[in-house]
DNA sequence: TAGATTGTTAATCGATTAACAATC
DNA sequence: TAGATTGTTAATCGATTAACAATC
């Protein structure tokens, strides 16, 4: 008997960032053929607490661990890429064909991760009509009609930080709902509409101000 | 009269991750002639709390603000700057010269927020010797020698998954402290050593869960 | 049975926001 | 002066961890 999964309310924004590195693990058990695996482990191999690995499982698998076995390995692996949605893949169109957005159009293992990007868009006339991978490169003018009738909700941006509010505003005309941005500037959307930045110098502030904190203590000793 | 800062404490890891845009925002005003601004000016441009804005500038910046005139600009990004570290240029190595460790590779941009990859490493022989913008590309055998002749206490990983723990731990050998984690696997680490992972298929995961949420709450009404 | 492991309730910790007095 | 804006203290919110009973 499947759980009634009722309070799915508990599956928070840290959640759902943590829940890949555990599919990324099960699964990886899995072709292993290992057959259960516990909280312990789990936590274990991703340096995060037990309690918290049970907690963001219990959202979302649809069958309680057991008690002295752990979790069964394949229904684990189910549960999360339904829950991830890994299984149907979500369309998405690609905007800045430069270096980083070839890599992204090219790199189809994003498929894993239940994303397929169908189309890459670039003012320069030059990459209209061309293939990368399978994926072909079309001029910004044909954005609204390929959105609307492929019905697309994912918009990539990986045009250069001073084109990305303009690219940000075509795509919000065309009727994209969901905006992963890899230019370093906020962008300004309209309330229903989701952005996700990837911010790189952010990271870098993080690591390379832990790493000054850390020598300075250490050569304080 | 500079300002003793005495509670530097309440820089913690999320305000140092706002830092950076703030820097970005400020420095654009400066560049614009601009001599002021206030907290809610650069909230409203982030889409942040203006309370939120003040804290965080109050762990670095040298000066109080002023009421009714807010922050200096110039000071501002000055004390930014250099509480980022942005003026004194951290090296790093990076290994993996792939697609993605080529574009980091010669994107002089992180010079800009304080960091200068001197130097690629990779196994690929047909690589060795070659320069990339002014970078050269060396064989992995090179990397102790060269990472302590330097000092060299940053260390990006751009290879395949599957490498990145080995390369993670030549890099620990060769006496690095702060790594920068491109691979979506986790790395084992000897406690002192930091890792700053950088996870597309984590934000990816948050982004189209809550756009299939969204979209289910905008169908439900 | 005994003990490993689960799920849940309560406690703690950390980050954000609200309230407000101070002041240019 | 009046009002915009600051910095700080207290309240709230959210996420993680500790404690513990349940159970295979």
């Amino acid at each position: 008997m499947s759980k009634q999964n009722t309070h799915s309310l508990v599956v928070t924004k840290s959640t759902l960032s943590r829940l890949p590195l555990y599919y990324s693990f099960v699964s990886r058990l899995q072709t292993e053929g290992v057959s259960h695996v516990s909280s312990a482990l789990i936590a274990q191999h991703l340096n995060l607490n037990p309690v918290l690995v049970r907690k963001d499982l219990a959202g979302v698998s649809s069958v309680e661990g057991k008690p002295r076995t752990g979790f069964e390995v394949t229904q684990l692996v189910k549960d999360i890429s339904n829950y991830l949605g890994y299984n149907k893949l979500d369309e998405a169109i690609l905007v800045g064909v430069g270096s980083l957005g070839r890599i992204l159009l090219t790199n189809t293992e994003f498929e894993n991760f239940g994303l397929k990007i169908v189309v890459g868009f670039d003012k320069d006339t030059n990459l209209w009509g061309i293939q990368l991978g399978d994926k072909h490169i079309l001029p910004m003018e044909k954005m609204e009609s390929l959105v609307q009738r492929l019905g697309i909700r994912i918009g990539i941006i990986t045009v250069p930080d001073d084109q990305a509010q303009a690219v940000c505003d075509q795509m919000v005309k065309c009727g994209i709902k969901a905006i992963w941005n890899f230019a370093f500037v906020p962008l300004k959307v309209p309330e229903n509409i989701l952005v996700k930045n990837e911010n790189l110098p952010s990271s870098l502030a993080v690591l390379s101000h832990q790493l000054a904190k850390s020598m300075a203590s250490q050569s304080k000793q």
